[in-house]
DNA sequence: CGACTTGCTTCAGGGTCTAAATATAGGTTA
DNA sequence: TAACCTATATTTAGACCCTGAAGCAAGTCG
């Protein structure tokens, strides 16, 4: 192998490769023309830097040499990213509930493995064995092992500082959360980043969701509390501890009300409205079980008309539209994004709460959508920054097993 | 002249020349050793890049060659940044007065105008008018023309976009306050940004008061109204319009309030006690002037021990607190800076608003300080802003008059 | 099959950096 | 005062890496 790219600092070569290795990232498969445009390098450079990532491993260069799209003058060489050079591991670890997403180096998912704990039942410690458990399973489904990583992101529900801990309040909580996975995984060689669930969901909304090509807006995610990723002008903003949008905060705020997310609030609501005896005979429900009056129950009987379960939506829709438009207002965000499991059901939410929004916005409000990323916004997130490491500086990352091209005599 | 700097595209020359003017913008007299510690370049290289920065009239090499801090070996040559290069112009063009300061390269102010106008009584036009002549004045008092000037900001009290234009609501209010300065200034061959004068405080506050080496802090300025600047994680948090801090939306949650700023609130409760009778005959506050009932005055009574102003400054600590407590509860920010023209006297305010902070905190309350700038921080914080623009990209701009080393015949 | 088109390869040239050798401008010391 | 010492300046050779131009190669098209 040729002596490393840029071993002296200032090398423009290695600035020249990872240009070119993020243009790879980016697209399918592409030629040294398409390189020269996206990086403004001549053509002997980029085929030069070409085959030096080849033999790297970071590319391959196929054998079709011409694609569909021209026919005249010499087929180009194509290149493209090789499909095992490197592998991205996402994990939600949520309370109740671990996700793990594999992922290549395109972003595609190649595996993805969930299961559930009892958040009462294990130790932190027993949590991050679990944690680790789940990734174990995911790579041994998806064929890997721990060499062809490149890059880990954890999930956390809970502020995480620079070197991934959460130190922090609420009595332990958080800390029980977040029981040292960025050792657990760096242990294993790789790069590692702990973060909080609403910014890596906001990231996934600005990869894959509604947030592409929107420079500001913020993701609601919502279920059993609210919390908050903010993307401004193009940027995650995560604040000192990556606590920006904790809104414990505004339990002290009367009218905005707790940091309770629309999926217990529906829950809550409609318990107590059945219990004070206040839900009409005629309404689904009044005749549920009690364990499936839940918040997707709630929307389906509102979507049906359902006068207890609409009055339910309102309230949500007035309070969900206050938190909106304070965090909008202060942020200056032109988007927010309801996300997470409630996600799929709150259409009808969302356009009761559009007349508050307007109302309560100064001087103009912003979108309102829901979410088309389900309740993997998380995970999705976590491989999406663990995509953004990698792109960041892709040479500070050795490929899986490199090609062994024919052997040299010495 | 050599050939510029940095022809080709990818130039590292003009990647290392910049560091190296960035390094001569932040030190006094540097030598070769120096910038070579602060760039990693070799000496060969450094000593050609300052030939050449003192050629093109960026630097100017000291004839006393030997500092007083070493003795031995022989003496290095001594740089430093040409005193009048380029200056930097900073405007606070507020409704009431206008301020311009021009600064050298090293942010030093050198020369200080302001000039009171009555907003009611001017057309837009008129008002761009008056800041130029403000300008102009400036320049003159410097001595300088023109084509001294690198960069220029303005401070307005409104949202700005990304070309400095106000086109937003408030019934053209904000287009009022900004007619045009960016067109005006830049016809001058300045580079020209408008920002929120918030904004632009919390930029003064990092770079010269409370917020050095915080990683992420609040300013509020809370004259007439508040308006908050964020630098989150050293950058400024701006949004789609500029408009982060913008906090009319406060205006609709109950419990804290409207917008209005501290010294508007002082006035007006000092106010309607008096109306209303309820002030204690030995109070000074029943028999100063009413001109003179002002927000300055209540702190001082409240400083002296008057109950009355007490119980107004309590008021206003407590809505101060719940407002700082939100902003920094929402962005995670670890200081809130109060700045503007009431803070020299809020001593006692931030004082009794500490304990409403802390308990309306989660999980720990920021710290509460008042700025030290006084009623410069916006015009600081333009300066600032403009020293900044140099600072990015220094080689995009041409020093003033470059030196006329010995004609060269041809 | 030859003309044409497009991409590749090679090579000379130039810009820029570094490392090492050498020169220089002072102090320090005998 | 002269020899020495030290830290810096200057010069030089060499390496790296990019570009542009010229020529070669691999296809399609008529």
């Amino acid at each position: 192998m040729s002596k490393p790219i840029g071993s002296t600092p200032p090398s423009l070569r290695r600035l020249n490769a990872s240009a070119l290795l993020r243009h790879a990232l980016g697209s399918d498969v592409f030629t040294a023309s398409d390189a020269m445009a996206s990086t403004g390098l001549s053509r002997a450079t980029v085929i030069g830097l070409c085959d030096e990532l080849v033999e790297r491993g970071w590319l391959e260069e196929l054998a079709d040499t011409r694609g569909d799209d021209y026919r005249l003058g010499r087929p180009a060489r194509r290149y493209t990213l090789r499909d095992r050079a490197g592998l991205l591991v996402g994990v939600d670890a949520a309370p109740h509930h671990v996700t793990t997403i594999v992922a290549d180096l395109r972003g595609a998912v190649v595996e993805r493995v969930t299961r559930r704990l009892d958040p009462d039942a294990v130790t932190p410690d027993e949590r991050r064995a679990f944690v680790a458990s789940v990734v174990d399973d995911a790579l041994d489904a998806a064929g890997a092992v721990d060499a062809d990583v490149l890059s880990c992101v954890v999930a956390v529900p809970a502020p995480t500082d620079a070197e991934g801990a959460s130190p922090y309040g609420r009595g332990g909580w958080w800390a029980s959360m977040n029981p040292g996975y960025a050792q657990e995984f760096a242990a294993r060689g790789w790069q590692v980043v702990v973060e909080n669930d609403a910014n890596l969901a906001a990231l996934a909304e600005r990869a894959l969701g509604e947030g592409r090509n929107v420079p500001s807006f913020a993701t609601l995610l919502s279920g059993e509390r609210f919390g908050a990723g903010f993307v401004v002008n193009d940027r995650l903003v995560r604040g000192s501890r990556g606590a920006t949008g904790e809104m414990h905060v505004l339990e002290l705020v009367s009218d905005v009300g707790s940091a309770d997310g629309l999926g217990l609030l529906a829950r809550k609501w409609v318990r107590e409205a059945r219990e004070a005896g206040e839900l009409p005979a005629g309404s689904v429900l009044a005749r549920l079980p009690l364990d499936e009056l839940q918040a997707p129950a709630v929307f389906a009987a509102a979507d049906a008309g359902d006068a207890a379960a609409l009055a339910i939506v309102e309230r949500l829709a007035e309070r969900l539209a206050r938190i909106a438009a304070i965090l909008a207002g202060i942020l200056d965000v032109d988007r927010m994004i309801v996300a997470g499991a409630v996600a799929p059901s709150v259409g009808l939410l969302l356009e009761r709460a559009r007349p508050y929004l307007e109302r309560f916005s100064r001087p103009s409000a912003p979108d309102l959508v829901a979410s088309t990323l389900g309740d993997s916004v998380v995970g999705l997130g976590a491989v999406t920054r663990a995509l953004d490491l990698v792109r960041e500086d892709p040479l500070s990352f050795s490929p899986a097993e490199p090609v062994q091209a024919g052997a040299e005599a010495p």
